[in-house]
DNA sequence: CGGGCCTCATTTTTT
DNA sequence: ATGAGGCCCG
C-alpha cells in the first residue's frame, strides 16, 4: 500500500493522473521518452492493491513479448509478488491463448499449429497451384499480403471471393480465387497463420453470446500499449470486450505509427475519442531521455508531417551535443568510421560501455557492411533482425520433425521432413502419396503409413514412406511424457543429423552448432517460460507443442539483450521503446531512406518520416546521421545524394566528413560501369537496349498486356511510367522492374 | 530419382 | 551478390 504511494508521488502529475484513472476509457497520447511503461505498469499495480481488482481480471496488450516480460517483471517488483492470472502480452500471444482454449469451436483441435512467415508462403504456393493461380505469374508473395489485407481488416474468404472476384484490379481477383483454397487447407492441416491469432478470436467472440460474455466479465480492465500500431481485427477485438465496461486504457503516440505497412491503422488512436466517447486523454509530454538539442531536431523533423496532432516534447536537460551529420564515400567507408567513432568515444569517455552504442539502419541489407567490419576490428556487437534464427534452413529442417510429431496432419512440415535425410521419395512418388491421402481422406503421416496400398510406389519410396512414418510415429509417444531437450537429442543422434550437416560443405559446422543452440533453446524453454503458464495450458498440452508456439510467437526483438556488453546493430523499426546513449543512424540518403518508392505517395513519406523520428528520439544524448556518397545495393553500385529528411535540421547540425569521400576513388578497379550505374549517375545512355519513355508511346507488359503511357515521373532508377493499359486499366511502375517492351503494333 | 548447372529475380520494415 | 527454382542428363 505505502508502496504505491510513494511510487505515486514519484511521478509528474499528467502521468499521475493517467495512473490514477480507474474505470471508463482513456487515451493516453505518449510521446517519446515520456515514461509511458512506468505509467502502464504503475497503472496495473494501482488496479490491484488500490482498488483490489483481482489480477485474473486485467489484460494488458504489448507489442512485443519482451515488453510482456519485462512489464510482468516490474509489476511483481513493485507489488512484492507476482500478479497470478492476469493475461499480459501481445496480441497474437493472446490471440493464441484464447484460440488454445476454444479453437474447436471454430474447426481447429486445441494444438493447433502456428504457420510462419515462410511457411505461410509455401502455403500459399500450394493453394495457388491447387487454384490454378500460376505461382510464375503472380508472386506469392503479393499474393500473400492481399490476403493478410484482408485478414487484417476482416473480410473472410467468401466476401473477398464478392467484393474483389471479378473486379477490375487482377491481382486481388486472383487473389479471391487462392483466399478460399488456402484458408481451407490450413485448416484441414489444423493450422492457423500470424493472421488467423488475430482474426479467429474476433470470429470466436461475434459468433458466441456466452464466450463474449463470459470473457467481458473476465477482462474487466484493459490496457494496451503502442496503440497507434493497431489494425482494424485488433481494434475488434478490444471493440467486443470493452465495448460494455469501457474499461479500456490505450497508451500510443500518432508520431510513432510506423506499422502502416502491415495493416496498422493510425486512424485507431486518431479517432479513438470518437469510438469511446467522453475518454478521458492524458497527454504525456515531458521527456525524459533525451538533451534538448534532440528534442529540438526530432521537432523540426515530425512537424513537416501534415496528418498528426500537434504537441511538443519538452525537456530539462537544455544543451546539449549538435547532431553530427557524416559524408561518408561508400557503405565500407561508413562502417569503418563508426567503428571508429565508437572506439574513439569510449577511450574519451571511459563510463561509456559498448551496450550505450546502437546503429540503426532503414534496411537489413546494410547490416552486412557494418557486421564486417565490427567483426574484423573485434568490437562487441549483437545484431537484431535478418535471417531469424528460427527461419535457418537447418532449424527449420529439425523443427519441421518436432512439427510433424506434434501435428501429423501438417503437409508443411511433411514435405520438409520426407526426404531430410534422402530417403528417395522422388516428387512423382510424392505426388502418388499425395493423392492417395486425399481420396481416402487422411493426413500425409497416415498416408505414409500405409505406403503399402498406395499404387505405384517404387520399393525404395515405399520402404522411406514407412521408415519415415514409424519414426515418426515413435517419437510422438515420446513427445507425450519426455521434455522437448530430450526428444531433440535423441532424433538428432538417430539422424545423425550433426554428421549429416557436417557433410553438407564449409558451412556445416556453423549449422551444427545452431541445431545445438536449439537444443539449449528448448531447454531454456522449458526451465524459463514453462512455469509461467497457467495450470489449465500446462495440463492439457505437451511440452513439445508449447515450445512450438513459443518458437512461432517469438520475435528478433525478444532475443535482443540489453544489458549484453555489445554495440546493437538493427533496423529502425526494430529500435522503437528502446534508448540508447549514443545513436548512429546509418544510410541516410535519398532513395533509401526514405524509400525510393515513399516518394509519389504523401501517405507512405510520412511513415518514413516517423520511422526517422522514431530513430532520432532513440537517443540520450548524441545523434549521428551518417550518408555515403555511393553504396552496393543488390549488387551493382548506386550513387545517391543526402536524405531530404536533413532538410529540416541542416542549420543546426555539425557537419563532418569521414575524409575518403574523394569521387575519383571507385571500388572494383577499372572496371567498364554497368548501364545501370550511369543511369544512377544520370549519365546519358544511348544504349538501344534501354529504351527512352516518351508520353502516348505504346507499350506492352508481360502480365497487362499493352497500353499507352500517360505519365512519366521521377528519374534514373527511379523512373516511373503511369500506363493505360487497354484491358487491365491505369497502372504505375518502375521502369527498372517492369520489364516494359516497346509495342509496334 | 537425384544432382548439377543455368537462369532469373530479388532488395522494406515484422507479429 | 546471392539464393531459389527450373531444366536436363546420368
Amino acid at each position: 500500500m505505502h508502496r504505491i504511494k510513494s511510487l505515486l508521488e514519484s511521478l509528474n502529475p499528467e502521468q499521475r493522473d493517467a495512473v490514477e484513472h480507474f474505470e471508463g476509457p482513456c487515451l493516453v497520447l505518449a510521446g517519446a521518452g515520456s515514461g509511458k511503461t512506468r505509467v502502464l505498469t504503475t497503472r496495473v499495480c494501482q488496479l490491484i492493491d488500490e482498488h483490489g481488482v483481482p489480477p485474473g481480471r486485467i489484460m494488458a496488450v504489448t507489442f512485443t513479448n519482451k515488453a510482456a516480460g519485462e512489464m510482468r517483471e516490474r509489476v511483481t517488483a513493485m507489488l512484492g509478488g507476482e500478479p497470478k492470472g492476469i493475461w499480459m502480452g501481445t496480441f497474437h500471444a493472446l490471440g493464441a491463448r484464447l484460440l488454445r482454449r476454444h479453437a474447436p469451436e471454430l474447426g481447429w483441435t486445441r494444438s493447433f499449429a502456428i504457420r510462419d512467415a515462410e511457411q505461410s508462403l509455401r502455403e500459399i504456393k500450394r493453394a495457388q497451384t491447387a487454384a490454378e493461380v500460376s505461382p510464375k505469374r503472380w508472386k506469392p508473395k503479393a499474393i500473400r499480403s492481399c490476403i493478410s489485407d484482408a485478414k487484417n481488416l476482416l473480410v473472410g474468404p467468401e466476401a473477398y471471393s464478392r467484393e474483389y472476384g471479378d473486379g477490375p484490379d487482377l491481382l486481388l481477383q486472383q487473389a479471391a480465387r487462392v483466399y478460399p483454397v488456402y484458408q481451407q487447407s490450413l485448416r484441414e492441416q489444423d493450422a492457423m497463420d500470424f493472421d488467423d491469432l488475430l482474426v479467429q478470436p474476433v470470429r470466436l467472440l461475434e459468433g458466441s453470446e456466452g464466450l463474449l460474455r463470459r470473457y467481458r466479465r473476465q477482462f474487466a480492465f484493459l490496457l494496451v500499449d503502442e496503440y497507434q500500431d493497431t489494425n482494424h481485427a485488433q481494434f475488434r477485438f478490444l471493440e467486443l470486450l470493452a465495448r460494455e465496461h469501457r474499461n479500456l486504457m490505450v497508451v500510443g503516440d500518432d508520431d510513432q505509427s510506423i506499422y502502416g505497412w502491415r495493416g496498422a491503422d493510425i486512424r485507431n488512436i486518431l479517432d479513438f475519442e470518437r469510438s469511446f466517447s467522453g475518454a478521458h486523454v492524458v497527454r504525456l509530454e515531458q521527456n525524459y531521455r533525451s538533451t534538448q538539442v534532440i528534442l529540438d531536431a526530432a521537432h523540426a523533423v515530425i512537424s513537416k508531417n501534415v496528418h498528426r496532432k500537434a504537441k511538443r516534447l519538452r525537456t530539462d536537460r537544455v544543451g546539449g551535443d549538435p547532431v553530427t551529420g557524416v559524408e561518408a564515400g561508400n557503405e565500407t567507408d561508413e562502417a569503418r568510421w563508426i567503428v571508429e567513432e565508437i572506439e574513439g568515444r569510449m577511450l574519451a569517455d571511459p563510463d561509456l560501455d559498448h551496450r550505450d552504442f546502437a546503429v540503426l539502419y532503414r534496411t537489413n541489407a546494410q547490416a552486412r557492411a557494418l557486421e564486417d567490419r565490427f567483426w574484423r576490428r573485434g568490437l562487441p556487437y549483437q545484431i537484431v533482425g535478418g535471417v531469424r534464427f528460427y527461419e535457418r534452413r537447418e532449424i527449420q529442417d529439425v523443427l519441421a520433425y518436432l512439427r510433424l510429431i506434434a501435428n501429423p496432419r501438417d503437409v508443411d512440415a511433411f514435405e520438409r521432413v520426407v526426404n531430410y535425410p534422402r530417403r528417395g521419395v522422388g516428387s512423382v512418388s510424392l505426388g502418388r502419396l499425395f493423392s492417395f491421402a486425399l481420396e481416402e481422406g487422411v493426413g500425409p503421416l497416415e498416408a505414409a503409413e500405409r505406403a503399402g496400398e498406395v499404387p505405384g510406389l517404387n520399393r525404395t519410396a515405399r520402404r522411406g514412406l514407412l521408415d519415415l512414418a514409424e519414426l515418426v510415429r515413435r517419437y510422438s509417444i515420446r513427445a507425450a511424457t519426455e521434455t522437448v531437450g530430450e526428444v531433440l537429442e535423441a532424433l538428432m543422434r538417430e539422424l545423425e543429423l550433426t554428421r549429416l550437416l557436417r557433410e553438407e560443405g564449409p558451412d556445416g559446422d556453423d549449422r551444427a552448432e545452431n541445431v545445438r543452440e536449439l537444443v539449449a533453446a528448448a531447454s531454456q524453454f522449458e526451465s524459463e517460460s514453462l512455469p509461467d503458464l497457467e495450470d489449465d495450458e500446462r495440463d492439457t498440452f505437451t511440452d513439445l507443442g508449447l515450445f512450438l508456439q513459443h518458437v512461432a510467437l517469438v520475435a528478433d526483438i525478444d532475443r535482443h539483450d540489453p544489458g549484453a556488453d555489445a554495440v546493437t546493430l538493427m533496423t529502425l523499426h526494430s529500435s522503437k521503446g528502446l534508448e540508447f546513449p549514443v545513436v548512429f543512424i546509418s544510410g541516410m540518403e535519398e532513395g533509401l531512406f526514405p524509400l525510393g518508392r515513399a516518394y509519389d505517395e504523401e501517405r507512405l513519406l510520412e511513415e518514413e518520416r516517423r520511422l526517422f523520428y522514431v530513430g532520432l528520439t532513440r537517443a540520450r544524448r548524441k545523434v549521428y546521421l551518417i550518408w555515403a556518397r555511393s553504396r552496393r545495393r543488390a549488387g551493382d553500385v548506386s550513387w545517391s545524394s543526402p536524405s531530404s529528411f536533413m532538410d529540416a535540421i541542416r542549420g543546426e547540425m555539425e557537419m563532418r566528413s569521414t575524409g575518403r569521400t574523394g569521387s575519383a576513388r571507385w571500388v572494383g578497379g577499372s572496371r567498364r560501369r554497368t548501364r545501370r550505374e550511369r543511369a544512377a549517375r544520370d549519365e546519358p545512355d544511348f544504349n538501344q537496349d534501354r529504351p527512352s519513355y516518351r508520353k502516348g508511346e505504346r507499350v506492352a507488359h508481360q502480365t497487362f498486356g499493352s497500353g499507352t503511357i500517360v505519365e512519366l515521373s521521377g528519374f534514373g532508377p527511379g523512373l516511373k511510367v503511369t500506363v493505360d493499359f487497354d484491358d487491365a486499366g491505369r497502372k504505375k511502375l518502375v521502369v527498372r522492374y517492369a520489364g516494359l517492351e516497346k509495342d509496334y503494333f
